[in-house]
This record gives structure tokens, C-alpha cells and sequence, in this order.
DNA sequence: CGAAAAATTTAGATATAACTAAAAATATAT
DNA sequence: ATATATTTTTAGTTATATCTAAATTTTTCG
């Protein structure tokens, strides 16, 4: 199989990918890694030669069918083990992502089978994401983000896009849950923050808050 | 903390002395870890520079304190997650060897105590070793190898010295399971192998066999 | 004891995955 | 359109953990 290194790059290009549409960028992949442009580019055209990505120099890549589904398994195993470490261990959700990053990796397909059975069959993760199944499908779980509202629009707070636990440990301390109704009051021109209001109070959120704040039957 | 692959050797430094008693030999730490002779030496000397062990060229090593505590946690965890694989997951005894083994170099220490607790804080493992607690404390478990038995002297099975898949396999195959009571009919003085007698059958194991059973209340 | 055998270490190489600094390609902007 | 800025790649280095082959030390035994 690959090893940790390529699946964490094939997972980051996935996450890049289906929040972009088009090629991905060396840069961006270099940041959302924490590592530098030359290691990606190294890395790039390892995972090229294993039909892993379409790489085409200083064009960016998109992953290949093998590329999207090897991606969908590391994603279905650590939204599994985020899942267990919520129910099962009682972690919170702002605690998890670390440790899912390092069980994610784990070999062994029966694992995560019976892992899925343990769990019952979870279709969504502790942060509201879509748990593939074997075979790389998900429920269509159709959100829209805060950032795409429109001013006196609202919905239900069903995901994040961002898992790390400082983005999670942020909307704890703001009062924001998964479940709370969230309306658009404002939005700032000078710099696109927007003024969102829940069942108990009012805040003001920065345009990139905004961006990994998924909301679901938008109105 | 340490790297995995330093882990592994603590392990097996700390499994070698245990049964032991003296010194470990490079050649025996490197067929254990099926390695060479010169990469268990690199990697002792790099164990020495931490602290981890007390290595004199030509001499073997021993265990530093600090060696024998972070070994005993790798133990801890890896004693850990067989037993959950086993009762949480439904896994045969049998299964769960190769999949601890990547399992127990998962970084966390909340982790692990959340496991513990989860699982109600066994005291065995699914193969009859005793978990050591956080503190790197057993349950004193006193048994005996079969190939230091007497003739005519019986006792119960209740641990393996080896948990590979392959031994316990091979266990399953000639119908010797944990709890079963077994007494040493004869030993061959030619190649020491034993025969031995359960409640329902009768059979011969070699003497490396014989070194891997443990038997408990032996008289 | 001293030669042969066995065990261990050293020296030098390899693979992975990162890095820095410099070079090359692409994009932007006057 | 051409100079500048940005992005990306290349070249060369580093660290980890292996390996083989040769050298060295220890052990064994006649």
C-alpha cells in the first residue's frame, strides 16, 4: 500500500480539489501541509508515477479514479476513528482530529470493517461530514457555507470544514454548536465579516470563519 | 517521544530480558527483529545516546529505568488494543498480533487511559500477558513453560510466550486453547520434544513449542 | 596458548521524505 | 511587450533506518 506521507498528500489534494473544482496548486498543497513547494513537487511526481495524480509541471494536478478512491479510503478511516473516539471514548469533538490523523493510517481492511459495524454504520462524523463506505460513497449531505449567504438568510450548523481543534476550541468559546440555528444580519463590505445571529446571541465572524461554517436547509 | 522504530526494538529488548535475565546479545535482538546485526547495532547506539539503554561494545545491552518504563508503555498499549480488537471487535486471538503491532505507536496519552477505562481496565490480554498499568505495574502472574516441566506434572494453559498469527494458528490447528488443562506424558531425551495430554487428546510438540506455553497452578 | 569460528562493529550505500537556495517558468502590471 | 513579481522546479543536503561487505573483537576448542 502507500505510505503515510502519500496518503496525507492524497488526502489534502482531495479536500483541495472538491472545494475548488479545478487543478490544484503546488503552493497551495505546500501550505494546507505545512511543508515547503520543493517537497511538493517531489512528492507530486512520486505519486504521478503511481497513477495516483495528473501532473503536469507548473500546471498543478488533479488526482486520477485511483487517486480519488485511494483518497476516499484514508478520509472513510478517519472519519471512522474520529467517530469512535467521540461515542465510544468520550472525546469531545475539538480533541479528536489529531488522533484520527494517526490512526487513520493503520493497515488492515477487516479493521475498518468491523470498526464500521462497531460503530453501527455512522453516515456522519463527529464535525457533520459524510463517512464514505467501502466502496467510496457517501449520503448527498447538501450545505451551503456561511460565506455563500445572503444577508436575512438562515439554516441549521451541521459541519465544519476546518476539523483542527483550534478552529474547533474558537466556536466553542463563541458559543456555536453543531444543531444551532444561524442567521445572516449583516455583512461587512470593507472586509467581509459577517454579523450572525443564533437562538442566544449575536457575533461577528470573519469572512474565513465564515468559509468553513456549513450550514444545511438554507433559507 | 520516540520513533517508532525505537519503540519496537525497547520492546524487544525488554521482552529478550525478561526472559532472559542477563544481558542481550546484538544477534539475538537482530533475529527477533528480523533485521541485521548492524542495523540493531546502529540503532543501540542511538538508544545509548537517550538514555534508553546501557550498551558497552562486544557486551550486549540491558534496559536503562527510563528504557524499561517507555517499553513497558508500548507494551501497555499494545496489550491494550488486542484486547479491544478482540472484545470490541470481535477478532479471533489469532488476529490481532500484526494489527496492534501499528496500533500501539499511535502518540497520545489521554488516548490510551480513555481506552483503558473503556475497556474496563483488564488486567490480561486475549494471549494471557499481563497489562501493565500506567504506572508500568502487573498483575503478578505466575506461570510456567512447559519445557520446564516435569514428567507427569499437569497444569492449565493460560498464555503464549509468541502471539504471531502463525503460532497461535498452529495452536488453533492441534486444538490447544487457553483454559485447557494439559500434563507432560513424556519428553523425548533425543530432541526434547514433549508429549502431552489434554482432556481429550493426546500430542507431541517440539521444545521451541514447548517454550512458548504457559501454564499456571502447576503441580 | 593460539588458530579457527562466531559475533559484533565499522564503513559505505540505499530509500524515503523532508529542507534551502538557485534556476526556470508563468503571471502580472505598467 | 517587456520588466517585475510570483510560482514552481531543480540541484544539492540532511536525517532516519535500513542494508552488504569488510574489519575487528570475542569465544571456542584442539
Amino acid at each position: 500500500m502507500y505510505s503515510q506521507a502519500e496518503e496525507n498528500y492524497l488526502k489534502t489534494i482531495y479536500n483541495l480539489e472538491s472545494r475548488q473544482g479545478s487543478e490544484v496548486s503546488t503552493n497551495l498543497i505546500a501550505s494546507k501541509a505545512n511543508t515547503k513547494a520543493s517537497s511538493v513537487t517531489d512528492m507530486l511526481k512520486k505519486l504521478a508515477a503511481k497513477n495516483l495524480v495528473q501532473y503536469k509541471k507548473y500546471q498543478g494536478v488533479h488526482l486520477t479514479e485511483l487517486g480519488r478512491k485511494s483518497a476516499l479510503k484514508v478520509i472513510r478511516k478517519h472519519r471512522l476513528w474520529e467517530s469512535f473516539l467521540v461515542q465510544k471514548l468520550n472525546f469531545k469533538w475539538d480533541e479528536v482530529h489529531d488522533i484520527a490523523e494517526q490512526l487513520e493510517h493503520v493497515k488492515s481492511e477487516v479493521l475498518i470493517e468491523k470498526l464500521d459495524a462497531f460503530l453501527k454504520y455512522p453516515k456522519l462524523d463527529p464535525h457533520g461530514d459524510p463517512i464514505p463506505d467501502a466502496h467510496g460513497r457517501t449520503i448527498l449531505n447538501k450545505t451551503v457555507v456561511i460565506s455563500a449567504m445572503k444577508i436575512g438568510s438562515a439554516g441549521v450548523f451541521v459541519g465544519v470544514r476546518d476539523s483542527s481543534s483550534e478552529f474547533l476550541q474558537y466556536l466553542n468559546k463563541k458559543n456555536l454548536a453543531l444543531g444551532d440555528r444561524i442567521k445572516v444580519i449583516d455583512i461587512e463590505p470593507f472586509d467581509g465579516s459577517f454579523h450572525i445571529e443564533t437562538r442566544t446571541h449575536r457575533l461577528v465572524i470573519t469572512k474565513s470563519v465564515a468559509e468553513n461554517l456549513c450550514l444545511k436547509n438554507v433559507k
